[in-house]
DNA sequence: GAGCCAGTGTGAGGCGCCTCACTGTCTCGC
DNA sequence: GCGAGACAGTGAGGCGCCTCACACTGGCTC
């Protein structure tokens, strides 16, 4: 990793507070209250592939997504690695470790370069004790959270490799109008949490059965409702 | 199950509120802010076995265990079962339907006979509003469950039987004085996510090396350092 | 164009866990 | 005391996924 010169300094904290409105978190503050957050916001930057923070850390901030896309996962002790989450613009991560007070879950790692709005424990608490607002939808992300992290637990537990596949693969592609991806089939099994070569029979399977298109680190779902059938047994 | 007239009627709204300051989120109120919540909450007796609500209800209320102690599963299309969560006297919950205002995560049943009060939604949410405490005090409380079930997505991904399982025969075991639990191996099997014929061949390696001790319905851990470190591996 | 690396596709063998089946034992209600 | 049902223990066979191994294909750098 090259070390360069911040490449764009940017106008300072008139921006943050336009950039923190259009956080789900804050939408809905005024004027007022969100200069006075965007006072203590500290923006960073962080390179492709860099390191933002290690499973274990002690937690002091919780980090706003500007610009660019993170990815958090936790590793075993044997070295593989499995991805918990992913984030992008207008997301809010590392809200655990901040608001229970112990250590981060996860290593996060900027998947792109990007921007980020870090909000420390100390600034933070305090905003939550004033704008009940914004401890209400913490709350109701941070309950979305374990929503969607007990429904993994009930994926491990229940699903096949086929199952959690489909299931992945409609995650992964429902955002994009094409319905395809783009990443390398080792990605898709560390996030399903099976080996790259039973990922990959797998998919060859669907290839044949023309549900979908596979390229170098490309894929695209032609029959999403095959794959749903799939994800629901 | 049969219906009964209401066992016990008791003293009403005083109690409640006592009731209510013993438990975590309402510690830190005041008596006038007890007395306003305890009239919003309402006691409600569940016999042994019963029903508290069940996996895609909507959620419209939030519950604190006053006496007995409730579990909460979910299970798959095939039948099986699988154990997400238990709670007692002085915990709560429930949360995350009520603050998503999505439907329940799992089935919730009375383990024992058992008193719970229910708070509301629509009385709960301007609760968080005036006194923010309470909302940070249930940040923490959803925070660290969000951790705790980020940890078992870990051991469901990264460890076998044996770890699984002495992880938790840890956990069963560390509120007890004398390291013991009383459930039987069905019960275990459903905690750990494998079959009851596994987790009885893995217990009866540790009966022969004198690391646990085994009756019907009943486990006690002798050497809780050498489960510890089984679990880490 | 040569060489290299990341990514893909596929076979073979093995292990871990599952299921089925059955026996034995304790507890409880009658 | 006796039958019923819940709980515990164990063997056998099978399947799903893992690992290792290797061949093949782009795309990149020099």
């Amino acid at each position: 990793m090259t070390l360069h010169a911040n490449p764009e300094p940017r106008s300072p904290v008139l921006n943050k507070a336009t950039i923190l409105g259009q956080h789900e978190l804050f939408r809905e503050l005024d004027k007022d209250a969100l200069d006075q957050i965007a006072a203590y916001a500290k923006a960073r930057e962080f390179r492709r592939g860099a390191t933002i923070f290690s499973k274990g850390d002690p937690g002091y901030c919780l980090f706003a997504v500007v610009r660019g896309e993170v990815l958090v996962t936790t590793s075993s002790s044997e070295g593989k690695s499995a991805v918990l989450n992913q984030f992008e613009a207008g997301d809010i991560f590392g809200e655990i470790a901040l608001l229970d007070g112990m250590s981060r879950t996860g290593d996060a790692t900027a998947l792109t370069d990007c921007c980020l709005l870090a909000l420390e424990r100390r600034d933070f608490i305090p905003l939550l004790k004033k704008t009940p607002e914004i401890a209400i939808k913490l709350l109701e992300i941070v309950s979305g959270r374990l929503r969607r992290t007990t429904e993994q637990v009930e994926e491990l537990m229940f699903m096949d490799l086929r199952g959690r596949l489909a299931k992945t693969l409609l995650r992964l592609t429902e955002s994009a109008p094409d319905r395809s991806a783009e990443l390398s089939q080792s990605e898709i099994s560390q996030r399903v949490g099976m080996s790259r070569e039973m990922i990959n029979r797998q998919l060859q399977v669907w290839v044949r059965e023309g549900v979908i298109a596979l390229g170098r680190r490309r894929l695209t779902v032609l029959r999403a409702d095959t794959l749903a059938e799939a994800a629901s047994r």
